[in-house]
DNA sequence: CCAAGCTGATTGACGTGTCAATTATGCCCG
DNA sequence: CGGGCATAATTGACACGTCAATCAGCTTGG
């Protein structure tokens, strides 16, 4: 069969159904982690900072763990610090280095959301998928990544 | 078996991947769309308004066809008016109504990208799918807005 | 050694999205 | 008819993300 040019109106279906559940999904869950005065950033880099040994890292490193840029990473850690979650040190080996440190109210504020977290993950995607379904959505997630950096 | 209080390792996995990947996607799709100087709500209202009768629609009939917030809507025909891609006009109907409508600029450069992002919706997310796959990640989406809206 | 270039991180400008407040008009019931 | 409530839309304040520019410190080849 020919490369088609255009996708089929029922493809189409598809992919906006891709594209506007998944913000669904992303609202809601972001809605939930608001109530406890976190948006979904914040509790990304909260969790891998709980993570590190001795709850800290390089901004490289947290971004990279995280999957950001680092300017985005740098404007939201200005941020948190501002509100008390982190705080910021210079890096001792590398004078150009920062890390940053999970402050106290940080450390807080993850150990009560964290576990409603998971529970909301499982609510609002596990349980509304059958087993055959979660399984077939990581093949997908995992074809398309694929597919996207092989270009 | 009972209802299990935690997402499994691999539940949570898959839904990390099932938000990065969308991530990764949307961003991939904003890219191509950016080439040509349109952001993905922009050609989600010129695609709106391009189909409507006469090419205008009231503002809150926009919002309901492309399932945004009054205010976000608000918000980004005040960046596309400013960029002469559509005009506002008052509702005769209504004095409190507005009407958005695709001016010529808006009209010629959706033109010129409606084809180019069919095919990009092709080559980013049908091609990368089995025609299974595909099929799945309908009922997927399905399964998850409908879980959604019936909480 | 030291200038040139690379790397780590921040900053500013700007587009975008949400929430709450505001403005203006329509509409209904007493 | 007119006071009160609903509705249409906008606005302002702020959080978030990207891009390009910047700055400081490391590193290396001639």
């Amino acid at each position: 069969m020919a490369t088609r040019r255009f996708p089929t109106r029922e493809e189409l279906r598809v992919w906006r159904d891709f594209i506007e559940t998944g913000e669904l999904v992303r609202s809601a869950m972001a809605a939930r982690l608001q109530k406890d005065g976190l948006s979904p950033g914040d509790y990304t880099v909260l969790l891998a900072l709980s993570e590190a040994p001795g709850e800290r890292l390089r901004s490289s490193e947290l971004a990279t763990a995280v999957g950001w840029e680092r300017s985005r990473l740098s404007h939201h850690l200005g941020r948190m610090e501002k509100r008390g979650l982190i705080r910021r040190e210079e890096c001792l080996t590398d004078n150009r280095g920062a890390e940053a440190v999970l402050a106290p109210a940080g450390r807080a504020i993850f150990q009560q959301v964290n576990r409603p977290h998971l529970r909301d993950i499982r609510e609002i995607f596990v349980d509304a998928l059958t087993p055959a379904q979660l399984e077939a959505a990581g093949e997908i997630m995992a074809a398309l990544r694929e597919h996207l950096t092989r270009e």
